[in-house]
DNA sequence: AAAAAAT
């Protein structure tokens, strides 16, 4: 059944097996002459990796297994499967396999049980198979890998964290960093779920709640064998000493591109990675994310110069089974009547709903506007006390809120069992310090809260005005992708029928 | 002119 309505796939059809290892180290040989002959600075990686097979990326199979709402409703349909390519280089003279079951991977059978009883996974999606092998195989290389959004890359490496620790040793080997405290709970619940029967215990670096403060110098010692945290508190904890790093195995960096991008984290993480690298001597470095754009791509191959490389091309990036689709509205008023009458009319009907925001500040107005016509939602953004915010959270994880407005703190990585099938961008996310300059990776991620492990969604873009068109042409341009339009932001049929060819109403 | 983290 695993493999219903799939074509047939030879045996280890792997990238790995395509090209005959010597035939690749000519390859590499060859491609470093000319990557010396052309530029003579370019990083040794280009230069050595080989270039293998694109793999075509497909919808992964597993599901939020006991974790969910309880209304568990099985294993997603593999009925239609993407296309999308990645391709894959690897460095050095490692030959990988592709893993066709976890059970290949010599993971030790407390974390086969995690994966199957506590995870309900049954075998790896694509990006799970392609990257676990490099992830687990010695001498341990990093990696740097780009999958969609929603194709299984948290258990890429969560597995890879749990199966590199000793749950003998009561010492930190494995460090997580994180964009958001959201994310970081996140993956710590998964990490807990999948290690639940290794023994293995996590902490997590984020900011007390006011009422939990307790000054850091009375703060005992960590001796969990995973910290997964964000930046400012790991370092803070690894500054006083709270974390060791000397025993560091593996250090992973999630939505990595916005990590080391220079708008984002790249200091603290450059900090956190000297720090590690100085007192553990080098450690395994993973890198995951759905987006890499050529700025941040250009940059972490300088700085991963000896791993393994996983890339998407951004055209190919787009989820099918997410449709787009964008409402001219003639101002802020109408917005807000959209998501009165259609959002809350249809919306709530299919699923759970995030609105997208671009302040602080809007969350509560569009939160109020909403409120004093007695609709129930709630919203979140990163100023609110901490327990305010897992408060929140829980309440929307939970099921027991349908509606969230929310700023760019959940646009990355969220994951809420799969029950958000609706986005709204009620403002569209633009580059920071532009007019009309979009954010295209976080217009990508934001869409992906939709949609997750393959299941359908829906994301209606608002555009009010000149600008906010033009922003919307450029995304359709830069991913290649057509957005149809909703005709009439007050008619009920058509957004009905947009939802229909979404695929979320009958 | 900002969201994110945190001092």
């Amino acid at each position: 059944m695993a493999d219903g309505g799939k074509p047939p796939t030879p045996e280890k059809k792997s990238w790995a097996d395509v090209e005959e290892e010597e035939e690749a180290k000519a390859k590499a040989a060859a491609a470093a002459e000319a990557a010396s002959s052309s530029s003579s600075n370019e990083p040794a990686v280009d230069a050595q990796a080989k270039q293998i097979e694109a793999l075509s990326l497909s919808v992964p199979e597993e599901h939020g297994g006991s974790g969910g709402g309880g209304d568990d409703q099985g294993p997603p349909l593999l009925d239609d499967s993407d296309e999308s390519q990645i391709q894959a280089v690897t460095s050095g003279g490692t030959v990988y396999e592709s893993a066709a079951a976890f059970e290949d991977l010599k993971l030790t059978p407390e974390l086969l049980k995690g994966l199957h009883d506590e995870m309900g996974f049954s075998r790896p999606s694509k990006i799970q198979a392609v990257t676990l092998p490099m992830i687990l195989t010695p001498p341990y290389k990093d990696l740097i890998a780009q999958a969609h959004n929603g194709s299984g890359k948290t258990t890429c490496f969560v597995l890879g964290m749990l199966s590199r620790v000793d749950p003998n040793r009561k010492v930190t080997q494995a460090i997580c960093i994180c964009p958001t405290r959201e994310l970081a709970q996140q993956n710590k619940s998964v990490l807990m779920r999948m290690g639940k029967f290794t023994g293995i215990t996590c902490a997590c670096a984020i900011p007390p709640a006011q009422k939990d403060y307790v000054p850091i110098a009375k703060m005992p010692k960590i001796t969990d064998q995973v910290v997964i945290g964000t930046s400012g508190t790991l370092m803070k904890w690894i500054n006083h000493k709270k974390i060791l790093t000397n025993d560091i195995k593996i250090l992973v960096f999630d939505e990595a591109d916005h990590m080391l991008a220079e708008d984002g984290f790249r200091s603290d993480s450059e900090r956190i990675m000297r720090d590690i690298q100085r007192s553990a001597g080098g450690c395994q470095v993973l890198l995951f994310s759905a987006t890499f754009n050529e700025r941040v791509k250009d940059f972490v191959t300088r700085v991963i110069k000896d791993g393994n490389q996983i890339f998407v091309k951004k055209e190919e990036l787009t989820l099918e089974k997410v449709k787009q689709y964008k409402v001219q509205v003639p101002d802020e008023r109408a917005k807000i009547a959209v998501i009165k009458d259609k959002i809350f009319e249809f919306g709530q009907k299919v699923g759970q709903v995030i609105i997208f925001v671009r302040t602080k500040q809007s969350t509560k107005d569009v939160h109020n506007a909403l409120t004093l016509e007695d609709y129930v939602c709630s919203s979140i953004q990163g100023s609110l006390d901490q327990s305010e915010r897992e408060k929140i959270i829980q309440e929307f994880k939970n099921g027991y809120t349908k509606v969230l407005i929310s700023t760019d703190v959940l646009a990355r990585g969220f994951d809420q069992a799969q029950k958000v099938n609706l986005v709204i961008n009620y403002d569209m996310p633009i580059k920071f310090g532009t007019r009309d300059e979009p954010d295209y990776e976080v217009y990508l991620h934001r869409i992906g809260r939709a949609g997750r492990f393959g299941r359908k969604g829906a994301v209606f873009n608002l555009l009010c005005g000149e600008t906010d068109n033009t922003v919307m042409r450029k995304i359709e341009t830069y991913f290649q992708h057509n957005v149809p339009e909703v005709r009439n932001w007050q008619s009920e049929e058509d957004f009905e029928r947009a939802l229909k060819d979404a695929g979320l109403v009958e």
